[in-house]
DNA sequence: CGTCTATTTGAATGTACTCAAAAGCGGTGG
DNA sequence: CCACCGCTTTTGAGTACATTCAAATAGACG
């Protein structure tokens, strides 16, 4: 985590371990589930290893995946992180993970004592404001083919650690539909 | 400007004032085009009466609105301001309208010399990031009948003040098909 | 090995789009 | 102030992309 944090400002070796001694380090087996709708998210989660998603449950019980997070990312459910209140996302363990946990007291402590910390976090807010503003775009703007292209190039990785379904509601189209039409790309 | 910081952060007489001698005041009238797809958006716009809109438009020439300004909001191409790089989105005048700009180096001078401009500036983007998620969670979720229901509860004034096409762009829908959905609702 | 879930395939359906044409509306200039 | 032009909205018919439902197949895990 700190090289990440370096990327983007520079601390002490104090400051470091500051900021580390307000995390909280745990590890998940795959399914296990760290948050659900209803409750509040009372900490964001770094992943160091393993991959954690985030999703919605619509009316009908049909899973929406918000967000993948890999080693390297945050994930948490801003709204209710950010509100303290009850938020609509279920956050879950993809595969087994080791996770940073940071809380809500602490990142506001953070902020407080180590006042760099709040650029650090502004510009992770940016980057996910602009991610999500082009994903919006992409699906207002692109046909389900486009979309699948583009994520296979963005992530390129992910795709061969992701169960299709997964993939199939992050672009944005029911399993079934995923499944023709990667069928039909084959053929090409 | 200043009621809406005051929101958020408190400032002294004197950093007010040194806000607003960094920005720039700006009439334009209806139709005025502020930022096209390819430049680099330089400066974030603050509104203070009339109406701001951005859009891309996809390789078919047809718009989509990524979103509206009203008075007393920001709105800028976040990728491109953030990056300095040339963006995707155009920014338009939908109503004659006061606007206060604010430059990507100003902003930055900001930073750093009233360092409690960052929480604002922060606390402005997680909004923006809830806002988008829970947008784009909605596009994933529900039928344009329901989207559009959400959108006339959350933002009740502006239908009254928007062409339907482009309340059709934002919710994700052709303006023919908005205008058969608008036709189907009324009968019930 | 058996069970449970994910994926594939097919047929029928539906939601939303395209194209085309008519009607409405607003602004501008004569 | 009216007439005209351009743009928005409406309406209809045909189409396409994507969904639903159902059933068969394949994979993963205990």
């Amino acid at each position: 985590m700190l090289q990440s944090i370096a990327r983007h400002i520079s601390l002490s070796p104090e400051e470091q371990q500051q900021f580390l001694a307000f995390t909280e380090t745990k590890n998940y087996k795959a399914k296990t589930i760290l948050l659900k709708a209803g409750e509040i998210c009372t900490h964001s989660f770094f992943v160091t290893k393993g991959i954690l998603r985030s999703y919605t449950l619509d009316e009908n019980g049909v899973e929406h995946v918000m967000s993948f997070a890999c080693p390297g990312w945050w994930i948490a459910d801003m709204y209710s992180y950010l509100s303290q209140r009850p938020g609509h996302l279920y956050i879950e363990v993809n595969e087994d993970a080791d996770v940073l946990l940071l809380s809500k007291e602490n990142q506001e402590r953070l902020y407080h004592d180590i006042i760099k910390t709040e650029r650090f976090f502004r510009i992770l807010v940016e980057n996910s404001l602009v991610a999500n503003q082009q994903r919006l775009m992409d699906n207002l703007s692109f046909t389900a083919e486009a979309r699948y292209d583009k994520f296979s190039k963005k992530y390129p990785d992910l795709i061969h650690c992701l169960p299709q379904k997964q993939i199939a509601s992050y672009i944005g189209v029911t399993p079934e539909f995923f499944s023709k039409m990667k069928a039909k790309l084959l053929k090409k």
